[in-house]
Order: C-alpha cells, then sequence, then structure tokens
RNA sequence: GGGGGUGUAGUUCAGUUGGUUAGAACGCCUGCCUGUCACGCAGGAGGCCGCGAGUUCGAGUCUCGUCACUCCCGCCA
C-alpha cells in the first residue's frame, strides 16, 4: 500500500462504508463547531469530508491546523445521514471519521483564497503561483491544456503525422518579429536565437522526405503582450505536408480541430467540416478585419459612391481627398435614447475618429442629420442598397481606406455588443484565404511581403510575370475562430527561380537569400518537394475551450504583461564573471 | 514608444462640496458552540490611503510628477 493513501480524495463512496482508509491533502476549508470539527480535504481529484469529535485526544491539534497545510488521514468510511448529504461532491454521501493524522507540511497563513473565488490582484497570483493552481478554476484550465494537448498528439499521429522535435537553440531571422538571443560563450561575439516558429526546420524535414511532421512547438517572441497573446513563449501545433494542395490541408485538420473542440466543450455548437472560406479581400469589405468574429451578424457595407454629389458635405470633401465611407445596419436600435448616439460618437472620437455619423430609419422615413442634408433621391439609394427597416440605425465611418476599414472593424463589433447581437454558446470557424503576396509601405514607399515570404504564388512564375505584384494573391491562409486568428498557414513555394524572383520584386537580391536564408536556398537545390502545413495556435484553442478572455489563465507559469516572471524574478541580473566568460558588457545609459 | 483604467487593512471594496479618531465583508487571532459543507455567535488585532512634491488653516479626497499592475495602439513576416 502507498505510504500516504489508500485512496485519492474524489473516489471514496458509499461501497467503502466501513472500511479503513488513508487520504491526504490539503486543508481546503475547516468548521469548526467546537465539540465537532470538519475537515475537507482536496487533491488534484476531487473533495473529502473528514470529520473528529472531543472525544478524540488531539482533537486540540486537528482544531489548530492551518488552511492549504498537507496532512493525511488516516480513519474509517462513514455513511452520511440523508439530510448531511452534500449532492456537490462526489465523495458527498460519506466522510470519514479521523482515528490519526499527520501534518506532512504545514502552511502559513495564504495571501489569497483558495476555496473561493476571491479576484486576488493579478500580480499577487503570478508571484503565488504554485497557490494559484490550487484554485480550481485554474486547475481546471491546465488539466484541460494537458488533454487537449494529448488529444491533439493521438489525432496527428493516428493521421501518420510523425512527431519530430527542431532545435530551440537556433538561429536569428532577419524577418518578423524581435528574436530572443542567447550568447553563445564558445563564439565571441555570435548568439543564437530561440525559433520564432520552427518554420525553416519544418520545410527542411519536408526535403529531408518525412512527409508528414508534428510537433507541440514552442515558439518565442519578443513583442509586447495582449490579452490574446503572451509576451516570451506560446505553444503550436505546428504541422506540415508533402505533396498536397490547400484544400487537403483543409480536409486534414478541419476534423482534428473541430473533434477538439467538441470533445472539450459542453453544449456548445461548433462548425463542423469544411469551414467557411472567406476570401482576404472579401473579409476586408465585410468584416475590416481578417479575423472576423462569425456570432456577429453585422456586416460592413460600402457606401462611397452613394454620397458623391449627395448634399452631405462632410463626406463629399472626404471622398474628394480619396477616403471611403463605410456603413454598418445595425437593428432594433432606432428608439434608442440620444446619450447612446452621443456616447458612440464621443468613443468614435476617443478612437481617433472625426466621429459616428449614422441614419435613423423609423416610421418608414430617415432621421438625423445626415438624413436631413442628403439629396431625397440619393436618401432612397442608401436605404434601398442598406435594405432599412424600421427600428434600424445605419451608421457611417468615412476615412482613408486602412484607417476606415480597422475601425469599422471595431465599430462593427461595438454595435454588436451594444445590442447584444452575439450569437451565444457557439464555436464559429472560418478560413481566411487568398491573402494578397505583397503590400504598399507607405513609409517606405517600397513593396514589402505582405504575409510570408515562402508562400507559393497562385499563379506560379505566370502569376509573376503577368501580375502586377499587388495583385498576386499568395497560397496563404488563416484560421478564424469566434474573432480570434487560431492559425495560418501555407502552400510553401519550394520552387528557387520562382522564390528569386519575388524577393527581387520585394527589393531583395539572389544573394540576399543566399546570405539571409542560406539553408533554404541550398535544400531547394537538392529536390524539395511540393509542401505546405500550418501551426494552430495551441494557448488560443484551449483559451477558447476554457472560455477565458486571458491567456494566462491557460497556462501554468505564465510571465506579466511586461514579460517578467513575478515569481522566479526572471528576466534577472547576471553575475560578472558569467557576463565575462560570455564576453558581454552591459552598457549604462544615463536615461535607464 | 504612445493612450486609457486601477492603486485605501492580508484580500475585495466603501469613504459625501477638502473638515474630528479612515469603515464594511472575507481572511487572521481569542472565546463559545456536536451535523456543518459560504457553519453560527461574541470579542480583538490589523492602515506610510502606492511613492514624492505642491495648493490649503486642513488632503484618502484637488494639482503635478513618479512607480506598479492591467487593457489597448504601435509591434507581432
Amino acid at each position: 500500500m502507498n505510504q500516504y493513501r489508500s485512496h485519492n480524495c474524489s473516489e471514496i463512496s458509499k461501497k467503502d462504508i466501513g472500511k479503513e482508509v488513508k487520504i491526504s491533502g490539503w486543508l481546503n476549508k475547516k468548521r469548526d463547531h467546537g465539540g465537532l470539527l470538519f475537515l475537507d480535504l482536496r487533491d488534484n481529484y476531487g473533495i473529502t469530508q473528514c470529520v473528529v469529535d472531543t472525544e478524540h485526544d488531539d482533537f486540540d491539534k486537528v482544531e489548530s491546523i492551518r488552511l492549504e497545510s498537507v496532512l493525511s488521514v488516516t480513519g474509517s468510511v462513514v455513511e452520511r445521514s440523508d439530510e448531511t448529504i452534500n449532492r456537490n461532491i462526489s465523495t458527498g454521501e460519506v466522510e470519514i471519521k479521523i482515528k490519526s493524522f499527520e501534518v506532512l507540511n504545514s502552511s502559513e497563513v495564504i495571501p489569497f483564497q483558495i476555496s473561493q473565488e476571491d479576484d486576488a490582484p493579478e500580480d499577487l497570483r503570478l508571484k503565488y503561483r504554485f497557490l494559484d493552481l490550487r484554485k480550481s478554476r485554474l486547475h481546471k484550465n491546465i488539466l484541460l491544456r494537458s488533454n487537449v494537448i494529448s488529444a491533439f498528439r493521438k489525432k496527428m499521429t493516428s493521421r501518420g503525422f510523425a512527431e519530430i522535435q527542431t532545435p530551440i537553440l537556433s538561429s536569428s531571422s532577419p524577418e518578423g518579429a524581435r528574436d530572443f538571443l542567447v550568447p553563445s560563450r564558445l563564439h565571441k561575439g555570435r548568439f543564437y536565437a530561440l525559433p520564432q516558429a520552427p518554420q525553416i526546420f519544418k520545410q527542411l524535414l519536408m526535403v529531408g522526405g518525412f512527409d508528414k511532421y508534428f510537433q507541440i512547438a514552442p515558439c518565442f517572441r519578443d513583442e509586447d503582450a495582449r490579452a490574446d497573446r503572451s509576451p516570451g513563449e506560446f505553444y503550436q501545433l505546428d504541422f506540415e505536408m508533402s505533396f498536397v494542395s490547400q484544400s487537403e490541408i483543409f480536409e486534414m485538420i478541419e476534423p482534428v480541430i473541430f473533434e477538439v473542440f467538441r470533445e472539450f466543450s459542453i453544449n456548445k455548437k461548433i462548425s463542423p467540416p469544411p469551414f467557411e472560406v472567406i476570401k482576404f479581400s472579401e473579409a476586408m469589405d465585410i468584416f475590416g478585419t481578417d479575423k472576423p468574429d462569425l456570432r456577429n451578424p453585422l456586416i460592413i457595407q460600402d457606401f462611397s459612391k452613394e454620397f458623391l454629389d449627395s448634399g452631405f458635405k462632410i463626406f463629399e470633401d472626404n471622398l474628394k481627398k480619396n477616403m471611403v465611407i463605410k456603413g454598418i445596419k445595425v437593428p432594433n436600435s432606432s428608439k434608442k435614447p440620444r446619450t447612446w448616439f452621443d456616447k458612440l460618437n464621443k468613443w468614435a472620437r476617443d478612437l481617433g475618429q472625426k466621429g459616428l455619423g449614422y441614419i435613423i430609419f423609423d416610421d418608414d422615413e430617415a432621421k438625423g442629420p445626415i438624413a436631413n442634408n442628403l439629396k431625397k433621391e440619393k436618401l432612397s439609394i442608401i436605404i434601398g442598397n442598406a435594405a432599412l427597416k424600421n427600428g434600424d440605425c445605419l451608421f457611417f465611418i468615412s476615412n482613408e481606406r486602412r484607417n476606415a476599414e480597422k475601425f469599422s472593424s471595431f465599430a462593427r463589433e461595438k454595435l454588436c455588443d451594444e445590442i447584444n447581437l452575439r450569437e451565444k454558446g457557439s464555436f464559429r470557424f472560418c478560413w481566411i484565404v487568398d491573402y494578397p503576396m505583397f503590400e504598399f509601405n507607405n513609409e517606405t514607399k517600397k513593396i514589402d511581403f505582405s504575409h510570408n515570404p515562402f508562400s507559393m504564388p497562385q499563379g506560379g512564375m505566370e502569376a509573376i510575370k503577368n501580375y502586377n505584384p499587388l495583385e498576386i494573391i499568395a497560397w496563404q491562409f488563416d484560421i478564424v475562430c469566434n474573432g480570434i486568428e487560431l492559425s495560418s498557414g501555407a502552400i510553401r513555394n519550394h520552387k528557387l527561380d520562382i522564390m528569386i524572383e519575388l524577393f527581387k520584386i520585394a527589393g531583395y537580391e539572389e544573394n540576399d537569400i543566399k546570405r539571409q536564408f542560406g539553408a533554404i536556398y541550398n535544400a531547394f537545390k537538392f529536390g524539395a518537394p511540393p509542401h505546405g502545413g500550418a501551426a494552430p495556435g495551441i494557448d488560443r484553442i484551449v483559451m477558447l475551450l476554457a472560455e477565458e478572455i486571458n491567456l494566462r489563465e491557460v497556462v501554468a507559469f505564465p510571465l506579466n504583461q511586461q514579460a517578467e516572471d513575478l515569481m522566479l524574478g526572471s528576466p534577472n541580473l547576471i553575475a560578472k564573471n558569467h557576463l565575462k566568460e560570455l564576453r558581454l558588457k552591459i552598457e549604462e545609459n544615463k536615461n535607464d
């Protein structure tokens, strides 16, 4: 028999009545009746109530044990009377009458409550993460994460994917996010970099003939945090396949994701495969973003044409300045008080817009300052094109295209929540496809890669020869769920001549590729198979499944927003001799 | 790098137009209590009101600065 327990804290039941058992765990709660004392013992699996009364010689000692101490209890399993059964816990029909006990490790007074939610500040929770992890919500999240990862492993393995590790000490890449650097002791002045993703390695695995690769891959990016973006590190279900088309990648991964969401969510409506496919350009038009939340029924329409020569001076002037006019129709809003519209207007101004104009449609007529200034025939065209019905409002955003798209996507979300239109209890997946290969950089006035320089352009060399670079579409795609980007992927470019042409467009010479991406350049001269893949973000998937809005709630030991570990105190200062060995010197700056 | 929010007891919060000794709940300590499971009852301890200036007869409250945390923008091919 195990030294510490015969059962865990969730498994003792009526069938054990009369048995002598031993359990160990944390003292979750005490209820002291003076002559009678109840102790709830908690472990990873559940809670068991133990009871002791003054007949026991060590009653006073038990009474004085502090919450969250670890103890083991030996005693007999006793049936509870009907009126004292606790239906909330699995062991609620029985309790343990304590014969003997041992405090295995006592606890000081805890800095925040564990047996009940107490909204402790996050920095305190992070400092005492080992206590925070005992709380049922976080504990469940971390176990969920474990189960999700394990399910992904099984599903990928059963589909013939090989799990292969790639290096953590890798080399800095010139494009993309800032790297974390690791100084080399053996090579003065040289650095490793932690991989932003195993991108190059997985492509080289394809060149190495492995056909189907996956990995639960840590990725490191030295960029600022968001609620859904951990600073420092995060995990992806990284996978890559040879001899596949985009649609075959979709067919492979859709059921994997669907099944995981179905297995690990309760009572949720989940988009079944095949997922909706939306072109990037279409998404930008309708949603103003390439990560639309499809639970939000509102859509964005363009009204630039309608406002030409319309009589509404402000928008006419904007159109002359090459701006656009976007509209969002919102149902059930015409009866909102004036203050509601004023607040929305203020909200828009706070976000740097000139305002948020609107037409109210009620009693079969359009009202409000914009409607009053519009020529009649233009107004009826707008009403017709927006299909306005009584009760609707049509909100307008006017700005330069990029800005208008971005803000209208915010407005679409804001208005949806204002009217409470968001579909509840569902996971809505879609693919965003056909990303442009290049984009025009307004600052440098040059053409840049818009997404991933290693994606295959649709149409291959023909497209490069026959189209304006900004019209070239890449075999590049994202998976989006409820407005969160879960994954991006691509059919990779495995042809060196095409790659050289693409890099030329972006202003690089062949030698630049050779120098910066030497391994790929080399490998693609020796028989690279056509290949492609993607990398769904594990943290975000678990976050959605756990219904958390912050990534830190699904990571066991997260960094805070400033990328510090408040428990270990990292990043920390390094001893002089350690630095010396690495031949590093810290430059003191007066401004620091 | 920039913008917003928050900062009062161990924790969550209240604190009036600036005005006596800064309150409550939970937690902690002490006592009472033999069927609780948010146990109950009584009492007690616990405060650099984030920090620093300033205005004022007087600042938790007003002003400026600063720090911490958080959300967002930039950034994240």
